[in-house]
DNA sequence: TATTGTTATACTCTATAACTATA
DNA sequence: TATAGTTATAGAGTATAACAATA
């Protein structure tokens, strides 16, 4: 049995992390790693990241969406998502336009090859989505989800 | 009103990010990522970055705890936290000691500096906490970090 | 043989400053 | 004067391989 404290021979059997799962951001990291995983595993037949998923997503869903939108929406920084959108547009899945009203800006626009592969790939995302949430019941799932956006939001 | 879609002079008002609200891990990064903005700033005082002040809550309840034990508890690997502890060390606030039963291990301990500090970091972030989930009940934040433990245990 | 802590190192992710074209 | 997209670059975070000491 370990010396409870200030000894030199104190040793540790079971780590005690209660302080620390009292904090949401501890718990919500923790969990995005465990979900991030399970992303990583079963979305490689795709070769897409989570970030580049979520662009892509952004951008089948919202034809003509320009970089500074996708960087709001995703909380990362333009010229993090140059070389990003370099990479989906050399794969064919996303083309750049003028925007229309805005000679600034850049309209982002699926081809028909990103509409094909992310049908299947959001698909996938959905069922990885209730493995990842294998331990929770549909009500908690629904109830996490909300309360996580109300943090945010 | 912009075209709906496939025109070349589309473009986007209102970003639809209905399908990523969907999926957890995009839920669970925005609200770690909104939760962090906060600790950055109100930990400042204290110099310490999130996985230093988890390192260090750690130790301090803890005593004798193993890297191995750190790295397990955080999802962080061996290498990275080598310099993360050196750190610690020459402020004063952790020593390492010799494992009484195993040879191979290091314990971890706080310092009297650490106990003293950590009191107070742990306050402040447990202040930090009931700002960041200033839009949720009481009862709503208990139950969102208990359904993201349940993710990922 | 396996494990702990460590070094070295590579890779990825994130952040800042500055430029251009346009508003 | 401000904003969108971009470049270059620096910094932080994360990853693998390999080693000495010990189990």
């Amino acid at each position: 049995m370990p010396t409870p404290s200030k000894s030199s021979t104190a040793f540790v059997e079971d780590v005690d992390t209660r302080f620390l799962e009292t904090l949401l951001g501890y718990n919500a990291r923790r969990a995005a790693l465990a979900v991030i995983e399970v992303f990583l595993v079963e979305m490689a037949p795709f070769d897409l990241r989570p970030v580049d998923f979520s662009v892509a997503s952004l951008v089948l869903h919202n034809p003509g969406i320009t970089s500074r939108q996708i960087c709001a929406a995703l909380g990362i920084l333009p010229p993090n998502l140059v070389a990003l959108l370099n990479g989906l547009e050399k794969r064919g899945l996303v083309v750049r336009r003028p925007h229309p009203n805005d000679g600034r800006a850049t309209g982002l626009h699926p081809t028909p090859e990103c509409v094909e592969m992310l049908r299947a790939a959001e698909k996938k995302a959905s069922e990885l989505e209730l493995k990842a949430c294998s331990k929770l019941s549909e009500s908690e799932r629904k109830t996490l989800l909300r309360l996580l956006q109300k943090v945010y939001r």
